[in-house]
DNA sequence: TGTTACTTGCAATTTAATTGCAATAAATGG
DNA sequence: CCATTTATTGCAATTAAATTGCAAGTAACA
């Protein structure tokens, strides 16, 4: 785990222990974002002794510094969460069928901001975009 | 309510009742999307008879219909239904601090279904995009 | 008007997520 | 390196959202 990212939970009055480490590293190596129970699941796969209750709290406190974002899909009844810490902007798309998902690097939003504010006098802050249909596999 | 909804219910083997066109009608009545718990208390203001359950039920149904859509939204715990029949295709903006929500019209992403085919091999059958910010209000 | 089967209400249940609290352990300063 | 402070953890219990079972009610249609 980079250091970085030590600190920059330090910074925010936090602390780096033992099991938000391997919350850190699961999402880290993992390609799409998970669920609290995937996490639990993973991580009991390999021998972390963590509560449930223990994920929830870190994903909380990682979305609240940043480092983690959540994301909410169509068809889904749970929350996943990913990385943000260094990765690009970006957006999913999940297969109705067999739920694979996949990242999106293109966004073509930024654009979009500028006419927005100007139509709603709202001042956007961010936004989500999720994409569902079939996948290569499930057509 | 508009016959051409009844007929689009009986059409899918479903019947018009008292509770569903009573949450129809509360749905095509507001201009935002409502969650269950909120139709509930207004279905309650109005002096119509109907229990929690039944709207469950009803959005589902209509979901699964096609004439109610489904919104999950930052910040919320609760999705979001708002009708579908006739309505412009649309996304949403929700204020970040009062929970004011507004609909968008613009949505620039038809064009951009396309090239996400292209690149990920998906075929796209839907999208979500909301925005959060701040009102003018809460500015 | 009678029959079929979709729908409703109520109670109970499932599932996701949060909270309280005592015990543990990370960070900092001496 | 040790002591102190306070964030964090685990367990149990709780809250909150959404679903399910079932008997009674009622819309649709012949």
């Amino acid at each position: 785990m980079k250091t970085s990212i030590t600190n920059e939970i330090r910074k925010s009055g936090k602390r780096m222990t033992r099991t938000r480490l391997a919350v850190l590293s699961m999402l880290e190596s993992t390609k799409y974002p998970l669920s609290p129970a995937e996490l639990y699941a993973r991580l009991k796969k390999q021998n972390v002794a963590i509560d449930q209750v223990t994920i929830y709290r870190n994903l909380n406190a990682l979305k609240a510094i940043g480092l983690v974002g959540q994301i909410k899909l169509h068809q889904e009844d749970q929350c996943r969460y990913e990385m943000k810490d260094g990765r690009e902007h970006h957006h999913h798309i999940r297969c109705r069928i067999c739920g694979r998902i996949e990242d999106l690097l293109l966004c073509p939003l930024k654009k979009l901001t500028a006419s927005i504010e100007q139509e709603t006098r709202f001042v956007v802050g961010d936004h989500s975009l999720e994409f569902s249909g079939w996948c290569p596999t499930c057509q």
